[in-house]
DNA sequence: TGCTACTTTCAGAACTGATTGAAAAAAATG
DNA sequence: CATTTTTTTCAATCAGTTCTGAAAGTAGCA
């Protein structure tokens, strides 16, 4: 009983640390872990508790996640607290993780270098340094762009069966 | 002329920023980004001067980005100084640091992962709470080992031919 | 070998982002 | 509407990172 605890334990901070390392606050993605393995819906002093951190922090971090998409609010009848669970299909999950990102880590930059390059553009100083720049970032942009493409039609497709499908595909 | 100087400026700016978001540091982005628009190597001084960064922290960042294989040192003939030049190919710069993310970021939670199974494994208490801990771990595994596996052979394909044919394939 | 040019290291300063906890706001209850 | 319960906000604090700059280290050269 206890020695499940202690397992979920160690798999929630390993979570923690995926999240530090993919630039997520540790906090998000431990409270992400307990909500993933837990299966019943958890209060605000639940996580709280289990997780030793204050309600201030598990407000915001529960916010957050909810506006990823990766957990849910969930109310029980006759009881004024907030519940909270988790997205249970690990692959709607990584939709959501993908679209997400793409959206905040993928677009900003395209959108940056749009500009950079409208402005190259705009020079009529068409000299060799601005002609090589002008086609450095095109290269770069196209690279994203194509990137971006790709994680919007993964995370479209609600289903499990196109990665295995492109992973034959590849020699 | 300043003109360009001002878009690489700007570009180097927003590549950091993407950076920042990706959880790099700011200044290795910055680094980074500086080399992929400079046709000609430069030197830890030229990139102290471009920044406005110290040598400590020039030094550190080039070393972290020659850890990751984006940059590489070159040496002139008839000069002391180190110069450093960026990967060019964008496709081979992708394939470094989808490489390099995946050991980093998803090597090590399969590994925790495979171990808090273990555990859950060895514990004979074969009761609900343990049952369902260990089907949702198994969930996870088999979707991050499907992850790696991915990366893996997109990141060995040093073609920029994949990429199309996979899109093309997905609807 | 001593001189010079350059690179690396590292202790502390500065900065950034995460966390707390108490107070304010909001929502449910009777 | 007063009371109670719960959620949200936010200024202050804390922790972890990054950055600096000077000192130590290393390597080429005469």
């Amino acid at each position: 009983m206890s020695d499940v605890s202690e397992v979920k334990r160690r798999f929630i901070s390993s979570w923690g640390e995926m999240g530090t390392c993919w630039g997520i606050n540790r906090t998000m993605a431990q409270i992400h872990a307990l909500l993933m393995v837990s299966h019943v819906p958890l209060s605000t002093d639940d996580i709280m508790k289990e997780l030793h951190i204050s309600r201030g922090n598990a407000n915001m971090n529960l916010r957050d996640l909810i506006s990823w998409g990766l957990i849910r609010r969930e109310v029980k009848i006759g009881d004024r607290k907030e519940y909270f669970v988790g997205e249970k299909d690990v692959w709607k999950m990584f939709c959501t993780i993908v679209r997400e990102r793409k959206k905040r880590e993928i677009e900003p930059v395209i959108k940056a270098l749009e500009m950079c390059l409208g402005e190259v553009h705009d020079k009529k100083t068409a000299n060799e340094e601005a002609r090589l720049l002008q086609s450095k970032l095109d290269e770069l942009l196209e690279f994203l762009r194509m990137a971006d493409g790709l994680m919007e039609k993964i995370s479209r497709q609600e289903s499990n069966k196109i990665v295995p499908m492109i992973l034959k595909t590849l020699k």
